[in-house]
DNA sequence: TTAACATGGTGTAATTGATACACAATTGTA
DNA sequence: TACAATTGTGTATCAATTACACCATGTTAA
């Protein structure tokens, strides 16, 4: 918890550095061990938990501005981020059970402006990630989608949209390059489709149909280990990957 | 060309009643006579054309915002309207050209700072738009898309990647609702969908296709007039239109 | 008046893609 | 060593897409 005097010094900071009214919101996207996750933070305050975010600085790309904050959260460099939505009620940004808010003159909190929210999605390789609080948070962690907790503020209306989002892209471009490990089995690729899409899918179906987009190489080895067959190994190819997700995958027209 | 008084006055007021740094802009899509259209306004000091655009009221949501600065600029009060990217370069902003730049010192003045800068795409009906010049224009009209003017600031890349969505959009939506008359034949909806694809259509499996997705109804009169057979008349079945609008077109998984 | 022409309405065969299955092979374990 | 669970591969059926052909209708110009 901050106390009052550092609270003065990082607002004042704040509004040096950064862009008034904007502010960005990432939903970032893990999978392991069959499920699908999501990083979010514990608030200090209250029992509700936010998506990582943060601030424009002043002569700072939105994009640069969205990295910066994901590294800072996540210590990864390079990200597959996306932009999806912008979230501009003006409401939107009203803290309601802020201790925060109270504790400093309106006209000095940087936090009680109105904020537009740009929102990205990224998609991450889970075991990359170290998880690291922000100076508002007691806690940063991976949440099972089937497993969210209470949102803050309009987040979970943030996560729904990424989430739809998401799904939609998964019908025109290809998506697991950022998800996966370097190399994986047809049926661990299978099991993240059906945890985006929340529904079963056909085991041969799906072979056949994202083996047609050629964006896999089928490896030589096996998973050895495993309590039953041993399933073959895939990796992905990643110049027909980045053809893929500029050109979509199927046509429409 | 407003006088130095003049945008003193506007200035003073721009920077009281809207949000800084934020910014809308907007490509109006239309369709007239075979021809897809742009509109847009003419810079009153410079050869260069920009998009409809304009900022976003203080209490405001952002949707209202790009829905006021329409209705400023065409006289429709209900458009279709989506946003499809947040264009946030710190250097996208920077007036070059621009004379009234220099007319006042930088601290007042508004349109000098940096903007991020929300783009929505619309589509709407040609015959029902009255274009409207604003105050740093002298002209506002349709534009051809392969007869396309310089761009100010950054509006080329602003309305080359609304086109771009808009092409993908139309292999999981239904469209055309709001660039087509009531009633319509169906060389002209075919028309419409090639001007926007810059694409030949086969004019037979165009038509069992989009029959298909259920959104028309055949009337039973026929165009007459043309110089020859009279095709018959469609309009768009609202409630499948909706509908398909909400959960796409073709399924992907 | 009528033939030529351009365009619109409708149909069909061939190919491709999606779906719903079946069966054999492999692995660890009881 | 048989069993259960899982993976690899194949195929028959149905639906969608593509590439065409043919007739109908209205205008125009001989």
């Amino acid at each position: 918890m901050l106390t009052k005097q550092e609270l003065e010094k990082y607002w004042a900071e704040a509004s040096k550095i950064y862009l008034n009214h904007i502010s960005i919101d990432c939903v970032v996207f893990g999978f392991h061990e069959g499920q699908m996750k999501v990083l979010m933070l514990k608030s200090n305050n209250e029992e509700a938990w936010y998506l990582p975010g943060g601030f424009v600085l002043n002569e700072e790309p939105i994009e640069t501005a969205a990295n910066r904050i994901l590294k800072e959260r996540t210590g990864i460099d390079e990200i597959f981020l996306r932009q999806f939505h912008v979230f501009g009620d003006p409401d939107r940004s009203k803290f309601h059970n802020d201790i925060y808010r109270d504790m400093l003159p309106k006209e000095q909190n940087f936090f009680n402006q109105r904020f537009i929210s740009i929102g990205y999605y990224a998609l991450v390789d889970f075991v990359n990630v170290t998880p690291t609080p922000d100076a508002f948070s007691e806690m940063c962690t991976w949440r099972d989608l089937d497993d969210l907790p209470q949102f803050q503020l309009d987040h979970e209306l943030i996560f729904r949209t990424a989430l739809d989002t998401l799904r939609l892209q998964l019908n025109y471009q290809p998506i697991g390059y950022n998800l996966m490990p370097k190399e994986f089995t047809m049926p661990e690729l299978q099991k993240l489709y059906e945890t985006i899409l929340d529904k079963k899918l056909d085991r041969r179906n799906f072979q056949r149909r994202i083996l047609a987009f050629g964006i896999l190489n089928k490896l030589e080895q096996t998973r050895k280990g495993g309590a039953h067959k041993a399933p073959y190994l895939y990796e992905f190819n990643l110049e027909n990957y980045r053809a893929a997700l500029k050109e979509g995958l199927q046509g429409g027209w």
